[in-house]
DNA sequence: TTGAATATCCCCTAAAAGAGGGATTTTTAC
DNA sequence: GTAAAAATCCCTCTTTTAGGGGATATTCAA
């Protein structure tokens, strides 16, 4: 019997995943939560296999979540939920630990086989999904020069397109500062202009 | 019984494949390519179910190939091959239309289950390639403003930090010409500087 | 064959960024 | 409590970009 944990805001998606999982044999839900904070309560006393994790939560964002439940709950299979639109974050969720992706127009079928697949220890993602990931560059991450808090910060305004002044105007620094800040990104990341360093942030998800 | 064709311009990799393969009930392999030429022909004449296809190939890349054979070939399932270093690809492979993406250290059950994924119409990725993706941008890459050939050549070397004049001598125009395709790209793409144009071009894989 | 798109080149000015240098305060970690 | 790291600020000078403008040859499709 394979337990399963629904954290999402609308009710009514938990009761339709719920309904939907109790239709299918060897699965039962044990428990919903509509927000962060009584997910990680609930889960504490009953964690299950698997936690089907919608990635917008009025408290803390699912993604958080995730890592957060990840931590505490390492044997906790994750499948991050979202509609379609939110695209953008599946990779975000995967990154922090989850173990695949289900759409909330997903069919039965597709859920069920997304939870078969996590139970399994494999990476469940739906095939139409595929084509909108992209690999990261190929240097892993970890192994960058780290940035500061403050570099991350002018990094995304410069992304953004503004320019030192603006920045500056933004951050409530003398424009001076910024660029400094931006130099020294230059300097640790060796690169020599900006075309350069925003290619390296954006391939390396720091952006 | 499953019927796998491989392309490897490494014999001992196809070797070892062969070998994994036939070793598992219910697969055979009906044919072997060295490179892309040869694997069009040998196609034609028997494509069999599965193609197992390396993505470094001596005369067209196998990304290129996994394009042509998808048109060719719809009903044959591709899953891209490669050693572990070349994993900047596995995507591009993905979106020229590949089912699913193998390391050539995989073992005799990934493969199997790549395998089985593929037939069932499913992805492959393996978990610890899943964390190397990322989402490509929300905004749809064919709904961008189309962008030159000229264009998109100044765009590459823009994005390898070269300046307009370095990029002059590259292409043998003047810095006026480069010039001029810059500023006609920050017109086109709507941003008003390096910045803003790089992130726009890595985010939706124009880069 | 003719017009639109592309590619090429030039002018100008102002703004922004890059490459050096140095300096002080504030945080953070040991 | 001290030393290192981070954040703040300033200077000069040069190079590069951005934002205008205009012009001509070529390519390509209708």
């Amino acid at each position: 019997m394979i337990s399963i944990f629904i954290v999402d805001d609308h009710p009514v998606v938990i009761e339709g995943l719920t309904s939907v999982i109790q239709r299918l044999k060897g699965h039962q839900v044990i428990g919903t939560a509509r927000n962060a904070i009584d997910a990680i309560d609930m889960l504490k006393k009953a964690a299950g296999d698997v936690l089907l994790l919608d990635i917008d939560l009025p408290d803390i964002s699912g993604i958080d979540l995730c890592k957060k439940v990840r931590n505490e709950f390492p044997a906790l299979k994750i499948l991050g939920i979202s509609t379609f639109s939110d695209r953008s974050y599946i990779s975000r969720m995967i990154q922090n630990g989850a173990h695949g992706y289900l759409i909330k127009s997903a069919s039965q079928e597709q859920i069920a086989e997304a939870i078969a697949s996590v139970m399994a220890g494999k990476l469940y993602m739906s095939l139409d999904m595929a084509h909108l990931l992209r690999p990261i560059s190929v240097v892993a991450t970890d192994q960058l020069p780290q940035l500061t808090k403050r570099e991350k910060e002018v990094l995304q305004h410069i992304a953004a397109g503004l320019t030192n002044i603006q920045i500056a105007a933004k951050l409530f620094v003398s424009p001076s500062t910024v660029d400094t800040h931006r130099k020294n990104m230059l300097t640790k990341l060796q690169v020599n202009n900006t075309a350069a360093l925003i290619r390296l942030a954006v391939e390396h998800g720091l952006v």
